[in-house]
DNA sequence: CATAAATTTATGCATATGTATAATTAAATC
DNA sequence: GATTTAATTATACATATGCATAAATTTATG
């Protein structure tokens, strides 16, 4: 028997259980009995929360692109008035510092990601956490390059982002797959300084 | 009832099922009875050349990790005499073309993946054809490097392949994920154009 | 062509899984 | 404190799944 919650509380609870499950057993061993055995409940109460089981994974999947979003957001929040290169600066840094770079966080993006190729509601939840990442990156990349008097074309400005983009998706994963591989702070110190070299503006 | 044939090809026809089942359903919903439906026979039948499900798992990963190295390799093999910059120059466009760059190719990555953490010899798999590529990307970035004349530090050299290693996956994240973003040979024109800054070096 | 060996199908079983619903318990309300 | 409402458990069911094995069919061999 659990102590009871406001359906608020239980609710995210079983969202978070079924982020820890997936990262844990993967998606093909996560069953909604499997995540009512993590959140400490029986399985007939998700179906009290979640109409059904594809229904909580889309709760998850939102609620991890949620928080990656959340947090660098935070990063660069209230850095308004700071210049746009250490503004650029401090967001690749949160892009390359743990939650963002965790094992877990690339073991549940490849655990998600296959579901949005066969689910259009899935696929709706990564087109809007990727707009909102670009939406938040590509302003920052522009005013960074902008900022040093150089006039760029527009084909320019998205090739600038591109390359940003891909070299710390790319740094991400090398990252989340072999952490042992770096040193702390070292991740940072190689994407400053390739991130310095692709747009010709000094972060570091 | 299906015509029969010699043990190694229908072995492959299996496996090859495995990876067609996988693309299209998901690794949660590839099952047996689908894969043999898939090659167009009868379930039983896959017992009879794979002892347990997770071993045509494992043999269709090693194949699709045979096939992404295969190609690269073959794109610079005989390349031998050409400079440096030239042979990683072609070896950056194999790996930023079909079928390395394509939907389907992400799509098996981020299925196989997650089973890398639970399994061990799936893991191994993984290291296995990890350190094949690496090995093969590595010498050829030291190379164009030296052939400059720069003389450069283990720690520089890990550095530029850590850097380039990223970006090439990096792009290959965007064009597998968001192939209509790139016109025809696009994705080349920035991958080479990236690296050249990154490296110092014209690959252009 | 008869026989043996290899390959493929057919069938069955035990278990896992998503979903449904009734019963039970705890909290809220009056 | 009685009664209603909300939350949780318990139970059941139909289907899906991995695995096992016997039967059938095709190919190879002498």
């Amino acid at each position: 028997m659990v102590t009871r919650h406001k359906s608020n509380t239980r609710e995210t609870e079983l969202v978070e259980a079924t982020l820890t499950c997936i990262a844990r057993e993967g998606m093909h061993k996560t069953t909604v009995r499997k995540i009512a055995e993590y959140a400490g409940v029986t399985n007939g109460l998700i179906r009290f929360y979640f109409s059904n089981k594809a229904e909580i994974i889309r709760a998850a999947y939102i609620k991890l692109l949620d928080k990656t979003f959340s947090y660098t957001s935070n990063a660069i929040a209230g850095m308004d008035n700071a210049p746009a290169a250490e503004r650029l600066r401090t967001y690749i840094i949160a892009n390359m510092s743990p939650p963002v770079v965790a094992p877990d966080s690339l073991l549940l993006w490849a655990n998600f990601l296959p579901l949005t190729y066969s689910d259009p509601e899935m696929a709706d939840i990564r087109r809007h956490g990727y707009l909102e990442t670009t939406g938040q990156f590509q302003p920052l990349i522009a005013a960074a390059i902008r900022a040093t008097g150089r006039d760029i074309s527009d084909q320019d400005a998205r090739h600038y982002a591109i390359k940003i983009n891909a070299l710390i998706d790319g740094l991400w994963l090398e990252g989340c797959m072999s952490p042992e591989d770096f040193k702390p702070d070292e991740l940072q110190v190689i994407a400053l300084s390739a991130a310095s070299d692709l747009l010709g503006v000094d972060l570091r």
